[in-house]
DNA sequence: TGAATCATCTATGTATACAAAAATCCGAAA
DNA sequence: TTTCGGATTTTTGTATACATAGATGATTCA
């Protein structure tokens, strides 16, 4: 796909292991790769060029991190959740996520403000197009730039591990242009409460997004 | 912990890059590879008796764990972290364990509240036998025991990441028989309030233990 | 003496080969 | 027909070899 080509495109001299990590990823998160399904190794080896070895490399880094599992059979799966896993994570996500509201409410300095209203644009933009690829890279930036608000790279780390790891599930959400301008529109009291910089208003705000967000997931998975 | 011995005697037939990876993480967490060492392939390669691939594998799944980091130059080291780092995973640390401690308290059953008390009494007999290495394992058992009783195992999993990547520096505070006893005894108060069952309580008694742990990180790093 | 360039050498990334384990398939017997 | 056993095939895990990038050291020139 062409965002493979752009990464490997923007760093050529990445390693072949980084670069088929990357695509994997990328593909995995957009829902390409559909939960449940089995990545081997010499098909993909074949398939990026190169040999077994960073192939398998890229595997066991995407296992370590939660994204790839190694099923009951021989061989690695995309992670596949049922209802009482995904209650399971998107609980874990609620309360990293209502932190981060918080603590980006306590912190927030012009520039990260602004960041998040550029990301919220892009997202706007993108639901009016109705432009599907957009808005999920839009509305995963939104939620990066509120991670980076609370200035604590770890804090940010984790969130957007759990936003990987639940990418495929929470993608399929968005099948109309009507899904992508609701989502984008529940942004905009999500951002005010940020903005008050009370960080209670912001980590409930939060919290509810997260459990409104659940709900529109659990309907389609 | 002394878990990790007892699976790899349990479980013989695990692979070479597995055991090497746990291997490595125990050595780590408990402090006998410093933060900063750098870790050369060929060299643990030979110390386990096995070739460089193995050994690859689990560097690179400790990499994407961030136990380890790749260095400005060639190589991978044991991630070493500064006061301002070490104060940022503290606080996602910090807000991680007090949703440990509130949801567990909520979700508390008879079965997890025996086996934090038989992890802490592992722990008193640790600090008063003045047996360092049985406390260090025995600590880690209790909070352990405290994220299983959230039964949310991506919570658990979150949270003994963190507790992973911290130990190195953990593990210093721990000198001399005291600090063992005394850091068993500040458990006592931590129990108390999550069995008292209201999440408040459990929650800011957890941010209490947090922030005292920090206080004594940072004095020793 | 210092700096710069070149050479050497070490470590890393990748490819390939091989062995072992597991899954599948096939046939035979109940 | 079903099930059990064995053979076959696929796939994984590990070892080894090789090429290249980066580090180290030496030599030469200023």
């Amino acid at each position: 796909m062409a965002k493979i080509a752009e990464v490997q495109e923007e760093n050529p001299k990445m390693s072949a292991a980084q670069r088929i990590e990357q695509s994997l990823m990328e593909e995995i998160s957009v829902g390409d790769l559909a939960p449940g399904q089995r990545l081997d190794e010499v098909g993909l080896a074949s398939r990026f060029g190169a040999s077994r070895t960073p192939v398998r490399e890229a595997l066991s880094r995407l296992t370590a991190q939660g994204v790839l599992v190694q099923g009951e059979k021989r061989g690695v799966f995309v992670a596949e959740y049922g209802r009482e896993e995904l209650s399971q994570i998107f609980e874990a996500m609620h309360e990293i996520e209502a932190a981060c509201a918080r603590i980006a409410a306590q912190r927030l300095t012009l520039l990260k403000r602004s960041e998040i209203e550029a990301a919220q644009a892009d997202c706007l933009a993108a639901a009016q197009a109705g432009d599907r690829a957009a808005y999920l890279r839009a509305n995963e930036a939104f939620h990066m730039a509120i991670y980076s608000a609370t200035g604590n790279p770890y804090m940010a780390e984790i969130a957007s591990e759990f936003r990987r790891r639940t990418g495929p599930f929470r993608a399929k959400k968005f099948a109309t242009r009507e899904d992508l301008i609701s989502s984008a529109e529940s942004h905009q009291a999500l951002i005010a409460d940020i903005f008050s910089e009370d960080s209670v208003t912001a980590s409930n705000s939060m919290r509810s997004h997260m459990a409104a967000s659940f709900v529109e997931t659990l309907k389609v998975n």
